[in-house]
DNA sequence: CCAAAAGTGTTACCAATACACCCATGG
DNA sequence: CCATGGGTGTATTGGTAACACTTTTGG
């Protein structure tokens, strides 16, 4: 690494959080309305600048959490935008950040200060700067790493249903999947633990609950949906 | 984003670039000895900082250029690594970059000059702050992603043979592969076209070169192995 | 003629896909 | 009793893995 710089470095370090929801059956997107210029009116990702003794984990989960007033959220870096034009206001570098939260658990109050809003990943507003790129790639990521890893299980509640289960990785795959042979897939999967109870909510018959194991997961750490 | 900082932010931005190379069959990653304290005389990946007006993946490029004099070199993001204490002199955050280049075509009075050397990656030495943690991400991923895009062949001449890339596959993934599936898979590559002309040099019957053609290879964008 | 590496096909198994009917219940 | 969503099994196909001998030629 150089020891010197030829001149001060004037880079300004962000992160971005692309948070991901499930709501209605549909994978969505929280975003902010952007108050102020450049770009104001149009909407953007939230994000904040890196503190000068913060982890960058630690700064992307501060401003998850002063959005959302949610802790402990399940969060996995996506990769850094460095382009030395990207921000208009400047010389601004961001990490971003997938994270995926439940509509039910978060503050609605700390969300409507930011002048936040769902957005169906299907049907996004226009973004600032690279926002949208950022999207893309987070999106890509999170329907490669669903199929391998039990991540999606942070977007819905404790208890499932499986149709809930299904519904949710139609809504991130964006096809639609054979009901048999995704039943066969998760009742090989020991760590999916079917309770005694269920949900009549959604139909008369009612659907057995759900619970994902994770102690039982980590005893095989093998996943394939 | 927030507009304002609640004080100046002091990070610095650098890059590390993780640079393969396939030599004597084998896997390598090239080092520089570390001349200066902090952690003098331990080994490191090479890395600078990012220029003001500079792109990270430019950075990262021409980090690469000084060490080596080459351009154009095939590179990848891996990911960013920002913990407050990573980097016991100061706080400075890292974007990882994978590069893979030829021995044979570098320049050596350039890699001299910066006392740096090949070390097969079963074989590493000591390494400074978390770069032992950024190669074990970089060559995760490269196992990852060499099974299902034609990036090993940044490794190889232009003209190769299949026992040589075989061997190469082998020392990327580290396990043995069979001979005759591997070829199987290779023969429906219509972009891995073969030569007349054969390697004479490594046995007395001769291996038939084969070379990557890009432009079929973009018509299918198919790759498996 | 022989040592050393290059080249070649078939079978067995597992995983993914396609597909249609019965069940339970509230109204 | 019927409409609605929940739940179940089998046959086919395609891809992956295991496996051993023949070919070529320089020395």
């Amino acid at each position: 690494m150089n020891k010197k710089l030829e001149q001060k470095q004037q880079i300004k370090l962000a992160v971005d959080c692309i948070i991901f929801g499930f709501n209605n059956n549909r994978l969505e997107l929280l975003l902010v309305h952007r108050g102020f210029e450049p770009e104001k009116g149009k909407w953007s990702l939230i994000g904040g600048f890196v503190g000068n003794d913060e982890d960058i984990d630690d700064a992307a989960n501060r401003v998850l959490y002063d959005l959302s007033g949610l802790e402990n959220i399940y969060m996995e870096q996506v990769r850094t935008f460095g382009k030395a034009d990207r921000d208009s206001s400047g010389r601004v570098v961001s990490t971003t950040y997938s994270a995926m939260i439940l509509k039910s658990e978060y503050n609605e109050e700390r969300v409507g200060k930011y002048d936040a809003k769902w957005f169906p990943i299907e049907d996004l507003p226009e973004l600032i700067f690279d926002h949208s790129e950022m999207v893309g790639s987070a999106i890509r990521r999170l329907r490669r790493r669903v199929r391998n890893f039990p991540i999606a299980f942070n977007l819905l509640p404790a208890k499932f249903t499986l149709p809930q289960l299904q519904m949710l990785y139609e809504g991130i795959l964006s096809e639609s999947l054979d009901k048999r042979n995704f039943r066969r897939k998760v009742s090989q999967m020991n760590y999916l633990v079917r309770l005694e109870e269920k949900d009549m909510s959604e139909s008369r018959k009612g659907a057995y609950f759900y619970r994902f194991d994770e102690e039982l997961y980590n005893k095989e750490l093998n996943f394939n949906l």
